[in-house]
DNA sequence: TTCCGACAGTGGGGTCGCAAT
DNA sequence: ATTGCGACCCCACTATCGGAA
């Protein structure tokens, strides 16, 4: 069975649209996007029925058993097509954190999918309405869509209406900035959802973080980029164990392949080759199957990376190369978040 | 003419599950 | 028992092309 709807996508931009009254915004979850196929449970016994569907369309419906009482908490309709995103809520932080999702996704056993339920529990943020009693609600603007959807779904103890309001965009990216979220979403409040396409009426604005960091090794590219190079292996330096050594230890940050302009891959092969040496520099080495490919280099070399987050394991997520800092000194590298 | 949107193709971290070792 | 690898999730970014503006 197909999914009912393929769900619209957000452009990418850095600036936040006019503040005007033309836009709404709404927080950005790191997680899974979801569409839910509702069945609404009737007074009369009839308890209802419920499908959800990932972006690319494959069935997720026992990933998420914590959501089975949907049915139960739509009103006013008999089915509904509800678009959101499922996220896993940090116990500690209270913040959506994709990595305690992954093994939910990634389990295709009944058994691990509930032994990641029993670890994790899951919350289903819900931000638009596109299908209501099999009618399509596609060409509807967005604010008749929300208002819709606030009528309809009742908050439960796993899923709830994500928060919307009216401009004032600014004052919503700097409390997720302060608070560690992934970003803000801005939509024209009297745009369509256009199914499966990437408009411009929707736009992510990502916080992203930079970082400094060394050259400590490359890898070998694939396809096009055989001939000059796949990613580079970045760095830090630790603080000293003692004294006011200037370096301490190499401390591997991952691998950044993307960002590079065609120019950019050739220009950095020369300097890279200029630099190449036999031995591992980073203290301690990069994880084995990394390890084995990868080409060393004497760690002189400064990029200035975005990335999204530190990961658990103290590299980088979503890292892409800026520009080199040939001013300054790779021996001063520290993590700066 | 310029710009936008869609695609293809490269690259990233992470987890699961199966096959090969 | 360990390792390697592909399949999925999330994604960033560059380059290209055709059609809309």
């Amino acid at each position: 069975m197909p999914a009912p709807v393929v769900p619209m996508k957000a452009v990418a931009t850095d600036q936040l649209p006019p503040d005007d009254d033309r836009w709404a915004f709404e927080v950005k979850w790191d997680g899974m996007r979801v569409v839910a196929e509702v069945r609404a449970a009737t007074p009369g016994g009839d308890e209802g029925a419920l499908r959800l569907w990932s972006a690319s369309g494959s069935d997720a419906t026992d990933r998420f058993p914590e959501l089975a009482g949907l049915p139960g908490a739509v009103h006013e309709a008999g089915s509904v097509v509800l678009d959101g995103e499922v996220v896993a809520l940090d116990p500690t932080s209270g913040r959506p954190e994709f990595g305690l999702l992954q093994p939910r996704i990634q389990a295709t056993t009944p058994g691990a999918v509930q032994r990641a339920a029993a670890r994790q529990s899951v919350q289903y943020i819900v931000f638009d309405v596109v299908s209501v009693d099999d009618q399509p609600l596609l060409d509807h603007p967005y604010r008749d869509r929300r208002s819709r959807l606030e009528e309809l779904l009742e908050a439960g103890p796993n899923w709830r209406v994500g928060p919307s309001q009216r401009g004032d965009g600014e004052l919503l990216l700097d409390a997720v900035r302060r608070q560690g979220l992934e970003g803000v979403v801005a939509k024209r409040i009297d745009s369509p959802y256009v199914a499966g396409s990437r408009s411009s009426a929707w736009r992510k604005i990502k916080v992203r973080l930079h970082q400094e960091l060394v050259v400590g090794g490359w890898l070998p590219g694939e396809g096009g980029r055989v001939s000059t190079f796949g990613a580079v292996l970045v760095g830090y330096r630790d603080p000293p164990a003692h004294g006011a050594e200037p370096a301490g230890p190499l401390r591997y940050a991952g691998r950044v392949g993307t960002g590079f302009r065609q120019r950019d891959l050739i220009t950095t092969l020369t300097e890279l080759e200029r630099r190449q040496r036999p031995n591992c520099p980073f203290d301690p080495p990069p994880p084995a199957p990394v390890a084995r490919l990868a080409r060393w280099v004497d760690p002189t070399l400064v990029a200035e990376v975005a990335h999204a987050e530190w990961t658990r394991d103290g590299v980088l997520r979503h890292p892409s190369f800026l520009g080199w800092r040939t001013d300054k000194d790779p021996s001063t590298i520290g993590r700066t978040p």
